[in-house]
DNA sequence: TATCATTTTTACCGTTTGGTCAAATCTCTT
DNA sequence: AAGAGATTTGACCAAACGGTAAAAATGATA
């Protein structure tokens, strides 16, 4: 599939954008984020999104030249919100510190962008027709990078023995689960369809998993 | 939207299926499990569903009356193959023991049935429009109850106080991550397209992170 | 207020979508 | 081998789909 390029926004090849253009181009943004992450890529359709956004049709692709290129300018945004709190974490710091730091910062990108986290949930289960370029380059470098930190620790006996990779696709998941199972979480908990008063409790119980220790009495007496 | 009841599949009223009939729905529900599970309901199609089962059309509608009942069909079995390692988890043995296997049944369960995992957080992104009423009531319940279990051994001093549901999600996102964001894993770890050799290394991951302690050293000396 | 570029709308187009129908074919039983 | 029932097909439908073209309306500027 088409892997994403420049975005190249539609109206001529005016420089300058006017009033109009910027505030167009954040309400479609804004109504496809919320399509495209309830629906994933083909299940959004132009129309969905032009009657959220409180638009024609033809006048949403004035502004966007197709139903791919929306999706490619949100992608694009979501990708530096994704890797933002990942590029935090130092080598100089007290393991314990870093990742729970990273813990705090993941989950509350969890709970600002829930419908981001959703756009990019629907895109793995996709199969990545869209960012597979990305995950392959910038975000396998990126991890790579920091999977060393992790193995330095390991090795100064600082954190358990562990794949520093997998230990990372833990804290994705476990904080991302409260985006994208949202509806889930509040049908378990009983809580009503916008509360997301969960995410305190969450964040305690991550702090005890990642940070504490979760099993206090031994296997065997 | 509509809720998931009694299935009623198609051919006439005949109570006893056919060879053909028994074959032909295998071959249906096995092609729109791909689709649906990669799509979505949304961005799945009869058409994609039909050749991918190597069916015309009509043919499959022959077998189920609609897009929906498909749909339907699938969630219905898959849900108690999402519900059955929950079920297993007694009162009765060592935290660790039960936690511990709980894990390995829903790791396993996530290797085994990818595209059921697939499926089903599919239906979640999009609001569990057609399994809401499971999560508020099913499962809603047995998390209750399997909760109790968690809280009796916290009482104890067995386990960490922490919130027993959110342990669960812990322990469901954790695991159906290796299953719904499989390309990530596989691109971030550099694997080919259908390896699926991580699994091991991940079960040792949830191990140390669930069973034994992650951090070594202590915050401060 | 006249002008011109920007923006919006109306009316479309070809394709895909979920689904129907009746005729044709196949399968099983006798 | 014939008849009945089960299965498959091709032809079709209305609606929804992504997208286009040109005219109409609006906004900025002088």
């Amino acid at each position: 599939m088409t892997q994403i390029s420049t975005t190249g926004r539609s109206p001529k090849n005016s420089r300058t954008k006017t009033r109009i253009q910027k505030e167009n181009e954040t309400r479609i943004l804004t109504a496809a984020l919320d399509v495209f992450s309830e629906n994933g890529f083909r299940g959004a359709t132009l129309d969905r999104i032009a009657s959220t956004a409180d638009m024609s049709k033809p006048n949403l692709l004035y502004y966007f030249k197709s139903k791919e290129e929306i999706h490619v300018a949100l992608l694009t945004d979501l990708l530096d919100v994704w890797l933002a709190p990942l590029r935090e974490i130092s080598p100089h710091g007290e393991p314990a510190d870093e990742i729970g730091s990273y813990i705090r910062r993941k989950l509350e990108s969890s709970r600002q962008f829930p419908r981001e986290s959703r756009l990019f949930a629907n895109e793995m289960l996709a199969g990545a027709p869209h960012i597979g370029g990305f995950l392959e380059s910038e975000l396998k470098q990126l991890v790579d990078e920091k999977a060393a930190i992790f193995q330095g620790w390991i090795d100064q006996q600082r954190l358990a023995p562990c794949d520093p990779r997998h230990l990372l696709f833990a804290i994705w998941s476990t904080t991302q689960h409260y985006a994208d199972f949202s509806v889930q979480v509040r049908h378990v908990l009983g809580l009503q369809p916008d509360d997301v008063s969960y995410y305190d409790e969450a964040a305690r119980m991550l702090e005890t998993l990642f940070l504490g220790q979760l099993m206090l009495a031994p296997r065997n007496g």
